[in-house]
RNA sequence: GGGCUGGUAGUUCAGCGGUAGAAUACCCGCCUUGCACGCGGGGGGUCUGGGGUUCAAAUCCCCACCAGUCCA
């Protein structure tokens, strides 16, 4: 089903999909571009076009159709203002990490903060109705075009307008009426100036019409009526109809000034800050004339360069207006914007990184730096990001809560970049010193392995041109995708399991078999048998005499694996659980919780779990954070979840519907991720961590004993592991470490307390060891080889010498293998290692000896004999074989090799 | 989440089955009033760790760790 489709059968029915009371009242005529045929609904009946094909759109540059001037923060308090006076309530935004999501890394939109995702399908929750909400959304598909066209965002606040039509809420005539009348009674646009035009959504399975609302060619807004589920063909009416009317608050305020670009009144006081600092002419004329032809040539068509080309033609601007204007606000604008979108996104908890999300934002972090090092413009980040946060916290408190974090991810972010380009030029100076001639695959290999472009090689002149293959070998790289396989059971017409583990949960009860699948897996109407879920490893003890392996839960059926033989399906079985086992998990996963907080609460508010597993007898914790962790970080989250424990807080669970609980404790609760339930259940850690979990816990924080962290890692950027023992599995552990020690105390012959002091000393002595052994060898190895010299067979024009040698290895005989032929160049020196019930053999032959018998030949001959193989030049040679037996014949067949030549 | 690249002397790297190397820094000596330069000599390495293949692994294979980087 696609959206032209849509359109052309609602067009054809406009008085039921689009003819709105307003229109009637206002006397609003439809009509259809003559240009792109498209219908809209105005005032002004002498228009012939629709908002985009106009020949007056963007002529609010210079001249706004508005009475009053709002800025941005301005501009959302008029908006919030009117909306409340008509009975909305004004909710704040949501985080722009998108946590309730899990097929979304960050908050696109207005409408995905209501959005729960239940099984497969979406469903709408909402914390007031009708409400109104600043939502800043992320959107990194445009990014090229930030900082240029004007009017595209990394980031933006998405005025979001939401009913449902009920007792309380409002439907299309209400919706479409509030919105023309913000424009004209709280902005003062003339009603003339008001288009509405026709179009469609569709998503997600639900379609609906929608009016996008233009003011002179600017779309200010887009109210879409979510109504139909279906087919085109054959669709019924939702349930529950959704008002999603989404407006660009920028937008807004932009029209109002008739700033040349949306950027020059929504980042406060901080561009008119940079161009000072930097020192830009401004001439507004020439400016406006500048992107009112951006903003119209975008319309047009696509190709941005093209775009860019002609706006400059058409305002005659000269290479040096262009270098010395243009260029440098463009860059202004993508440093403000860039800076802002990562302000917002570390301040609610994602850090930039080279996996997920994270990676859009570092490259926002490298895009923002980069300009300014192009325009070699020295510019603290840290003092841009508080005048961003000082000018928006009127809108968006919470921004000043997390300042000092933000300030410090940007800070290491920066660092890390810094590193990283040092790093690049160093590899390309490389390059260019070697003077090789640099393949596509070359090119491509650096750009993925070590990021360096090939625009970066060109600017430093290691290529000349950039081959024209480079991206379509580069793009094919990436097309293939895997899709994995999850296995499925046949559980239809099973009725879901009562959870007796979230009831009284009793060790042992009775329970009626329902199913029994593959000969192992058993279905019961009721269980306490907890089954693997949010990272908490499931129950295990006995159906009858048969043991559990294993609990999964599918959809709401809980599904036992036994091993041992099965009971039959309709029969009242007996079953328990193992409490050990159960009691160690639990305990794991309340630490769990502790730790986490423990971790945020000394590290940053950047920490968040990244995903967690508790086993009977230890856990695993891995937490979003920057860096590695250090000894002291370590010791100082273990030191906070042990005052925890010694605090013995009383930790309480409750039920919640999922939206009060996130208006009552915000979204920290989503800790473990996505909860695609409509009630959650909430673990309190009294007054120490909130969190939405589904597992079991202790009933105070005392139970849990002691805590103890045994390792941390870093298993990806942005993520450590900590692994960790809790109670007497902690109590066990400290008591294994101290016994080790006590073991190395005892090998050493030292004591506890002066251990380390003896393990040095001990490393300290076997290194001069190894130092002196060298030593020794260079000295004696001339001794040695006179002695061989003196012992050789004398055959004339060569002397042998051939030892077998139990204990010392290759490394002293080739030092007086070497010493033997420089010393006299009849020589030929010939040892047998015998090592591990292996023969190594190494063999020397001086100058003189090669013309009779070279080393490698001599080595290859006796090694046959060895079972092995063997080889080397004229005058070294070494090899050797397996079989240890045949050292006997091996050392014949030295002598023959000698002697036959 | 999926890939790719790298880990060798304090540092930057070469070597890519057969006796571990260079440059630089360091130490000593010579030259020089002194410094820089120059010359001669020297110390410095469990080739990230573990397993495998092999007579033989820094080198080939597998796993882990560390670091970097690209894509969704």
């Amino acid at each position: 089903m696609n959206k032209d489709q849509i359109l052309a059968k609602f067009s054809i029915d406009p008085e039921r999909y689009y003819k709105v009371s307003l229109f009637e009242k206002e006397g609003f005529q439809r009509k259809s571009c003559v240009k792109c045929k498209k219908f809209f609904w105005t005032i002004d009946y002498s228009q012939n076009f629709c908002p985009e094909d106009s020949e007056n759109n963007y002529s609010f540059i210079g001249n706004p159709p508005t009475k009053k001037r709002f800025d941005y923060v301005q501009a959302w308090k008029e908006v919030e203002s009117f909306f409340v006076q008509n009975g909305h309530k004004s909710v704040s935004r949501y985080p722009v990490v998108c946590r309730w999501r899990d097929d979304l890394y960050f908050t696109i939109a207005s409408i995905v903060d209501f959005q729960r995702v239940m099984g497969s399908k979406v469903v709408f929750e909402f914390p007031a109705n009708p409400l109104i909400v600043p939502q800043t959304c992320l959107r990194f598909k445009d990014i090229e075009n930030v900082g240029v066209t004007g009017r595209h965002f990394s980031s933006f606040c998405m005025i979001g307008q939401h009913s449902i039509p009920n007792s309380q809420g409002y439907w299309k005539d209400k919706c479409v009426e509030l919105d023309f009348r913000l424009l004209t009674e709280k902005f003062g646009i003339d009603k003339k100036e008001i288009v509405f035009v026709e179009d469609v959504w569709a998503g997600g399975g639900s379609f609906g019409s929608s009016l996008e609302y233009f003011v002179r060619g600017l779309e200010l807004g887009n109210a879409v009526f979510t109504e139909f589920q279906g087919e085109l063909n054959n669709y019924s009416v939702l349930e529950q109809k959704i008002i999603d009317m989404g407006a660009g608050l920028e937008r807004f305020a932009w029209i109002t000034m008739g700033t040349p670009t949306a950027y020059d009144c929504c980042f406060g006081p901080i561009t008119n800050n940079l161009i000072q600092k930097i020192g830009i002419d401004i001439d507004p004329k020439i400016l406006a004339s500048y992107f009112i032809a951006i903003s119209k040539g975008l319309g047009a068509h696509g190709d941005l360069t093209q775009v860019r080309k002609n706006a400059i033609k058409k305002a005659g601007i000269d290479e040096t207006t262009l270098n010395k204007m243009i260029s440098p606000l463009e860059g202004i604008y993508l440093i403000a914007d860039h800076l802002r979108t990562l302000i917002f996104a570390i301040s609610d908890g994602a850090l930039p990184s080279n996996v997920g999300g994270g990676y859009n934002l570092r490259m926002l972090l490298r895009r923002a730096v980069a300009t300014m090092d192009r325009f070699g413009w020295n510019l603290d980040l840290k003092e841009l990001a508080d005048m961003h946060i000082d000018y928006l916290k009127s809108t968006y408190p919470e921004l000043d809560e997390t300042r000092e974090e933000v300030k410090t991810i940007i800070g290491i972010e920066r660092e890390r970049y810094a590193e990283s380009k040092t790093r690049m030029k160093s590899i390309a100076s490389t390059i260019k010193t070697q003077n090789k001639k640099l393949t596509v695959d070359d090119l491509i290999r650096l750009y993925e392995s070590d990021g360096i472009t090939p625009d970066f090689l060109k600017e430093t002149q290691i290529i000349s041109e950039i081959p024209s293959t480079f991206y379509e070998k580069l793009s094919e790289l990436h097309q293939s995708e895997k899709v994995k396989k999850e296995e499925v059971l046949d559980i239809d017409g099973i009725p879901a399991t009562e959870p007796l583990y979230y009831k009284e949960d009793p060790i042992e009860f009775e329970a009626k078999v329902l199913r029994v699948l593959n000969k192992k897996l058993v279905v019961l109407d009721k269980t306490s048998f907890y089954p693997r879920g949010g990272g908490q490893e499931p129950d295990h003890g006995k159906i009858e005499d048969f043991e559990v392996i294993d609990v999964n839960k599918h959809g709401n059926v809980v599904v036992h694996e036994l091993r041992g033989g099965v009971p039959k399906e309709n029969e009242i079985v007996k079953c328990r659980i193992d409490y050990i086992r159960r009691y160690g998990v639990t305990r794991n996963h309340t630490s769990t919780h502790v730790l986490n907080a423990s971790a945020r609460n000394t590290l940053g508010s950047w920490v968040w779990q990244h995903s967690a597993f508790k086993e009977r007898d230890y856990g695993r914790l891995d937490i979003t954070h920057h860096s590695n962790l250090t000894e002291t970080d370590i010791a100082k989250i273990e030191d906070l979840a042990n005052l925890t424990i010694r605090k013995n807080l009383p930790i309480f669970i409750n039920e919640y519907e999922r939206g009060e609980a996130e208006q009552k404790f915000g979204f920290r609760i989503y800790q473990g991720g996505v909860v695609p339930v409509k009630s959650v259940r909430i673990v309190n850690i009294d007054g120490f961590d909130v969190e939405a979990c589904g597992g079991t816990h202790v009933k105070k924080t005392g139970d849990l004993g002691l805590i103890k962290i045994t390792k941390a890692e870093r298993i990806q950027d942005g993520v450590v592991r900590m692994e960790f023992v809790s109670g007497d599995t902690a109590i066990k552990y400290t008591q294994e470490q101290d016994r080790k020690i006590s073991q190395i105390v005892k090998s050493l012959g030292s004591s506890k307390e002066k251990v380390l002091e003896s393990f040095e000393h001990a490393m300290l002595d076997a290194d001069s060891s190894k130092k002196k052994l060298k030593q020794l060898i260079k000295r004696i190895s001339m001794f040695s080889a006179q002695k061989a010299i003196s012992d050789a067979k004398n055959l004339g024009k060569m002397k042998i010498f051939i030892t077998v040698d139990e204990e010392l290895d290759e490394e002293f005989h080739i030092a007086v293998g070497e010493q033997v032929i420089k010393l006299d160049s009849k020589m030929i020196y010939c040892a047998l290692i015998l090592k591990n019930g292996v023969i190594r053999i190494v063999a020397f032959a001086g100058s003189d000896a090669t013309k009779i018998k070279k080393a490698g030949d001599l080595v290859r001959d006796i090694s046959k004999v060895l079972g092995g193989s063997g080889g080397g030049s004229d005058s070294f040679g070494q090899g050797g074989g397996k079989d240890a037996s045949k050292l006997k014949d091996a050392l014949l067949a030295a002598e023959q090799s000698i002697l036959v030549k």
